[in-house]
DNA sequence: TTGTATGCGTTATCAA
DNA sequence: TTGATAACGCATACAA
């Protein structure tokens, strides 16, 4: 019974608007959320006594009461792969204007992580979900599924989607690239591959894919390993293939960090690039047209994969699902100097 | 009188868990937060209960009865910036095991959008504040002096901090870079700008302190420009430098991405890189020790930087606040071909 | 269009 | 050490 002092720090909440404006409580809330569903004067009113006390709402008080918080789970493999943060970079601009906050989380390319960030994510009943690939455990995959949320999950697209896809053929991608060397006048094309996520796996297939077509395949042009990759991996990576295969005429990086790594060391080592070794890296991250010998590259649209995927969801959200729920941004082949034998 | 469907889409809540469990409610909540303040027998009752359903809190519901959201809300100027993406991993990193989410916005470089992300993020009274830099708006200033919670000032160290800081300084940085190149031989040595944020202005003041106590500075060694980093931009920063000042004999950049691209272009222009001209990057990216010639930079440590400012607000949250609220954390000058012209 | 009563899931308060 | 009760700030359901 005693007026027990406020526990929230004297902050206004949304009565003392309601009193300052002379309405009810209700009607602020709907004053914020549906200004359509509130006429004029008492939306005026209610505008001035937000402004002269500065109030917020609670977006806790909101969620809790809503059973619903406006909130975007983005789950991503990597917050430092350069890739990622563009992503990453498309879905918080994106998100920026409207109500929605961003929850980001690292899985560190582990998929028990992920589970386990999933279930965290959850339990806060967000507005909508971002997953990072198509790979996602039975676990995660059943959490997805009845997870009472749009879904989307990026980078890649497959035949199955939890619920929406947006990405690019990453099988594709190596077959475009090898494809080129191939047609570039390269016969030993060493496959150069790092971290060897399941994108690095597909990329891999698309180049064993190519290779074979062509009659041109051999295990040993292959070189990978789990380890993150570094542009001080490409050049460690080129080395080992060089050493296990001395005549070696073409190279198709993983990603472009492995493409400079090998371009460094062929720098050093005074290896002609494309004449003696062509490159191709994949991604096209900005230096790669800046770099000497300039290196092709395929072009990928990460910060729109991100603003693509909130759209997606925020469409689902507006209860309009978009008719395609597999987008495929698609990729372009980028032709420089590392792979320009002509001259 | 009705009795209403629960909203919340039937999850198991704690009332579900102490009665499964043949205790109160507060019971249970005690038992998750301080396990100590409940009795053995009870606690495993309870731990089995919450298994058995599946319990997991609803963080909206423990922020709003607690007034306390357990967030620590993190403000950098870039997602995408190598430098801030690793302070953010060190961030994440060491917050993944703790009960502590991460709210994560970008200012995008603008002092009124950390105005706008700080209110909101105010609203939700997080546990603790991380922000970018020194020079906060007075407006942020105050809002972040009145924040009830720990505050870290991350990247840069000054005098006069809101609570507490961990960086190390910029104008230090600048001029040690500096002064290695004269050291080196260079006279004519130009400074490579871009974005030219605060940070780097300080950068650039050290440069300019050291070339005038060696009696070497001229204005038109200096070219900058507000147009966000890239190594494309470094380029044609050079070339613009060049163009002004064909002497030049070396080069300080802003950061590594510039360094890169003068490194590319001196390529290209058959320019002898460091005998006819010095090269020195700030950051130390990985890729600066396998470039071709290997570039000097400046080593900073981002990573750290993230893990000690949560170390920091961690200190205060559990009432410890570290003697020095401010922490150097220093930077390390990497001496490489790019500046070695003894051979 | 507006308001009243009620509940969201949890923790603070206070008493036992 | 444990529990009953009352908030926390807001939105839903329903009525006016």
């Amino acid at each position: 019974m005693k007026p027990r002092t406020r526990r929230g720090g004297g902050r206004p909440t949304i009565a003392d608007v309601a009193r300052l404006a002379g309405v009810g409580a209700i009607t602020v809330s709907r004053a914020l959320r549906e200004p359509e569903r509130v006429s004029e004067t008492l939306r005026q009113q209610i505008q001035q006594a937000v402004e002269e006390l500065g109030y917020v709402p609670d977006p806790n008080a909101r969620a809790l009461a809503s059973a619903r918080a406006e909130v975007f789970g983005v789950l991503v493999p990597s917050l430092t792969n350069a890739v990622f943060a563009e992503v990453v970079r498309g879905i918080y601009d994106s998100l920026s204007d409207g109500p929605f906050r961003v929850q980001l989380a690292n899985t560190h390319y582990s998929g028990l992580e992920e589970e386990r960030l999933l279930q965290l994510f959850l339990s806060q009943r967000p507005a909508a979900l971002i997953v990072s690939g198509i790979d996602q455990t039975d676990t995660s995959r059943r959490l997805l599924e009845t997870a009472d949320c749009p879904v989307v999950q990026i980078m890649e697209i497959g035949p199955d989607p939890i619920d929406m896809m947006v990405g690019f053929s990453h099988l594709e991608g190596g077959r475009v690239a090898t494809n080129h060397l191939i047609e570039a006048g390269c016969r030993r094309i060493g496959f150069l591959g790092a971290r060897m996520d399941p994108r690095s796996q597909r990329r891999l297939a698309g180049y064993k894919a190519a290779m074979k077509a062509a009659g041109l395949f051999d295990p040993r042009l292959v070189t990978t390993t789990p380890v993150p990759s570094s542009v001080t991996l490409g050049r460690d990576l080129f080395r080992d293939a060089l050493a296990k295969m001395p005549s070696l005429d073409g190279v198709f990086c993983n990603n472009d960090d492995i493409a400079l790594g090998v371009i460094f060391e062929c720098h050093r080592a005074a290896i002609a690039v494309p004449q003696t070794i062509s490159v191709c890296g994949f991604n096209d991250l900005d230096m790669m047209q800046v770099a000497y010998p300039s290196v092709t590259s395929i072009r990928t649209h990460r910060y729109e994969i991100g603003r693509q995927a909130v759209g997606m969801a925020m469409a689902a959200i507006d209860g309009s699902r978009p008719e395609n729920r597999i987008v495929d941004l698609g990729f372009e082949l980028r032709r420089r100097e590392s792979t320009d034998r002509q001259n």
